[in-house]
DNA sequence: TCCGAGAATCGAAGCGCTTCAACAAGAGCG
DNA sequence: CGCTCTTGTTGAAGCGCTTCGATTCTCGGA
């Protein structure tokens, strides 16, 4: 192995020197900072990471943490997940892979012996264990989502009442005068997950807002609950023209289950989706739909981390604006005058 | 920071006692290691990684890199990487993610700066250009899949003209006469993905020898593309009693569309799945299936590295058989007599 | 002409750990 | 009783890097 007194000797240079030139901490002359390059080239030269984090105290790693229960929709995290490697790198940083599992013994234990400089931690619930051995870390860390309490964390999330507001707008603006939301699966609810709740409060009170008649359900993520799922609105709701689906693994038969119906999507009944862009987009029918910013989530989540690391102040909460995107799934309500 | 000294001075003993007691590497009375993990635990010490990898030369930690294209199906993905983490964790490892985009690159860079003791690559590809690079690295590694030239490397992956092979011999043994297979999308044969070549040997060999007529169709992996390959599949092999589909996301879409053009499954058409078994379980109508063996693969291709990590020979290459579950969706064929 | 500031470079200390050689203290043996 | 072996423990070296003064040199201004 290479090793910075070699680059130094062949560049005729001492080693603090190269390592100047590595960092750019201190100026160096033209002249010397190419030949050192050059020597670094020439040698395939790659500083030790482990004595690197030992004299600098900076590992360049950071940590993510990610869900592995039911109700998290895999794409999701896999986008995210990918997102956060990418942004990263691009700040010279890489990523260690924790699960949930792990829980707050593995925040601790990769925080304090210094493998991670930084922490990322995905579907945050209301009351989280791990948020309290977060906040008594000394690194910085980021949460997707929001704990009940936030105070001296840095959040960030897509706004997913703002969301569901969105949503009975659109369909208030289009004429509808009943609306359903067929929301996660009832253990997400349990279990406190912030985004269901938030997507069902700002639904609610839109619709109360609106003058328009809603109803919730929650229900499982397999094709068969959105067959009965379907049924029971048309059974219960007669009145029902429109219906927003939060929950990823049944958009697609949900859809098709009303249209089995005989419903017409969107003239009879319309749909809109909180899911990836990419799901909406790819189903049979184009679905009207609000974004769900994994990627976008996951960029900005390590540019925090990074402003942190360098000691910036940043926001505590960051709430992403909910992006209706209108297609072929909505249109004006059957009542509509 | 707590460090090894803190608990040396604690516990009255030197450094590499303390050292000791935590590697195992010597013996040490009882007492004494009874006295020096009390320090540990009292003071919440925690070896400092960076310290330790440079002395020691072993960081613990491994890089896993996940692909990122089209044809290859998200939960697998995550299944795989999750089972990768749950067992290096289980071996005192963690693990570093890098994305398919990092490149050979990546690998060199992680393995050169010592970043990482072993590499587990998934997704490679007949020609894939990381293979030489991964053969001229000084740190195990573990591919997922078979490239073409796989010497001096250490490969696993489900056996697919195996599993190819079995899904004809399940449904000759039933007396189908004529079937057929729905694959990964052409972009994933044009790339040279062997696992999708494979299973279209093993499925059509397997057919000659049992005589039955086979026919092979990539599909995308669209509910759109599995209709239409339905309706063609019946319009072109009218004697058609039977169908392999290795492509997860269009696995229920297909059967559903054999199901509305009025076929009976498993009465009229005869359906095997190659996928996860959940997702075989889940169906609507339970499937057949060969397993994609998923958390079996992480498992293992973890157990390869660590055991080469300790000096120890592994076999070179690992084929894990196939394992066929009869469900639902399979009986005999029209035909039978 | 002299001084001070700034630029470029270097030497050495030190980051926190592992490990090796060395040694002390018993234990076992003839 | 003296010898060798084993067991338990230690001190010190060293892993490869960063960083903090210190040093040299150059240049501009007083």
């Amino acid at each position: 192995m290479t090793k910075i007194t070699d680059v130094a000797r062949h560049a005729g240079v001492s080693p603090s020197t190269v390592s100047y030139v590595l960092s750019g901490k201190r100026s160096i002359s033209e002249g010397t900072r190419l030949r050192v390059q050059e020597s670094i080239r020439l040698l395939g030269y790659r500083p030790h990471a482990g004595a690197r984090a030992l004299a600098s105290n900076r590992s360049n790693v950071l940590a993510l943490v990610i869900p592995l229960r039911t109700g998290i929709h895999v794409p999701v995290v896999m986008q995210f997940a990918v997102s956060v490697v990418l942004a990263a790198r691009r700040h010279d940083h890489d990523v260690l892979l924790l699960t949930q599992e792990e829980g707050e013994d593995g925040l601790r234990r990769v925080a304090d012996s210094a493998l991670v400089d930084a922490l990322v931690v995905m579907d945050v619930e209301l009351h989280d264990a791990r948020v309290p051995m977060l906040r008594s870390l000394d690194r910085p860390s980021v949460l997707i989502g929001f704990p009940a309490d936030a105070a001296g964390l840095t959040c960030i999330d897509l706004d997913f009442t703002a969301a569901g507001e969105v949503c009975v707008e659109h369909l208030a603006g289009l004429g509808h005068r009943c609306v359903g939301l067929v929301g996660s699966p009832p253990e997400v609810y349990a279990r406190e997950t912030g985004f269901a709740q938030r997507t069902e409060d700002g639904f609610t009170a839109a619709a109360r807002r609106y003058g328009v008649t809603s109803t919730v359900h929650p229900c499982q993520p397999t094709a068969e609950a959105a067959r009965e799922m379907a049924a029971r609105l048309l059974r219960e709701h007669p009145n029902l023209t429109a219906v927003v689906v939060h929950n990823e693994p049944i958009v697609e038969p949900l859809v098709d289950a009303f249209q089995r119906s005989g419903l017409r999507v969107p003239d009879d009944l319309s749909v809109v989706a909180i899911c990836p862009d990419e799901l909406a987009e790819r189903a049979a029918l184009p679905l009207t739909s609000v974004t769900i910013p994994a990627e976008e989530l996951g960029k900005r989540a390590v540019e925090l981390l990074m402003a942190k690391l360098d000691g910036h102040e940043v926001p505590a909460a960051t709430l992403l604006p909910p992006r209706l995107t209108p297609r072929a799934s909505t249109a004006r309500g059957r009542n509509y005058a």
